[in-house]
DNA sequence: ACTGAAAGAAGCTAACT
DNA sequence: AGTTAGCTTCTTTCAGT
């Protein structure tokens, strides 16, 4: 039993040469996760044991980050998503603005959460009932904020995903 | 052979009753989709078949839709992401838009495609080497289309994910 | 609906090329 | 690095509560 778990991965980020039989091992278990090994040998072209130190050598390399299943938010009475822009007040302490950020990202309603430079300061992804629910979010938890100056909300009608990134610091 | 795959989901989005167990399957699959069904069942204190079944339910009911591997694009070489806010011309045709947008889906850069309401039409998350790349993938596939009317790029500094949204139109 | 047991499949490891 | 082979473990089914 161990079926790929969590190693620690190095601090070395340099990319390594991966050969096409890694990226191809790379697109297929993004795709679907849970192919067993033999099938991803027989789609390689290579003994299920190649396969398999292939793939531990990617997970270990913290290439390949983890497995996740893919939830239907709309199936679970969450089928609105908002994407909210936010900005910080110029003023804002940085130590306040990580515990702010560090409250959120923890929220139930959150998918995801980007810190970005430009306009917004950083985006936050939500998946929630319904309109209302939008509101409450942005309100309770964003715009009343000491740090935050201003927020943005987009109503999400469509999402497409062609791959899960691992989460970076 | 089967490991729970990809069945036909049916239309009706009605969120059913889910219990208890059902939301703990939900969270320890986000978490970890590899997660052995011996070790989801004694997490859930119920026997392996049991477990199997909900599972194979949540899954039938297309509430998990999916398990994809996590990827480390720094490690890729793609150590930089961006999301970029596209507006639409006010003319644009609704056909050569969403023509145009399956076009954006699909190329290697793009990680999630957002269709908004607000400010932007859509955002674009991307992964690349460098910041020509972003430049690069701006001017080659959002500016100079007929349907765009600007864009606004945020390179991404820090990225959180506290799950794996389904895709959905 | 949940359980337990039995059979088949897959993962994992180690010795060899 | 890749392969072959063998052991172990998990998944999956089904008959019985």
């Amino acid at each position: 039993m161990d079926r790929f778990r969590h190693s620690i991965p190095t601090k070395d980020v340099r990319p390594r040469e991966l050969d096409s039989t890694d990226e191809k091992i790379i697109a297929i278990l993004a795709r679907d996760g849970r192919t067993t090994n033999a099938d991803l040998a027989a789609a390689l072209d290579v003994a299920p044991s190649t396969a398999h130190a292939r793939t531990r050598s990617l997970v270990d390399r913290g290439i390949l980050t983890g497995f996740h299943a893919s939830v239907d938010y709309q199936r679970l009475g969450r089928g609105l998503q908002a994407m909210i822009g936010v900005v910080l007040r110029p003023g804002a302490r940085h130590d306040s603005i990580v515990a702010f950020a560090d409250e959120v990202r923890r929220l139930p309603q959150v998918l995801q959460l980007f810190f970005v430079g430009g306009a917004d300061d950083f985006l936050v992804h939500i998946a929630v009932e319904n309109a209302s629910e939008v509101r409450e979010f942005v309100v309770n938890h964003l715009s009343t904020q000491q740090s935050v100056a201003t927020t943005r909300t987009s109503i999400v009608f469509e999402y497409h995903r062609n791959a899960v990134a691992a989460p970076f610091r």
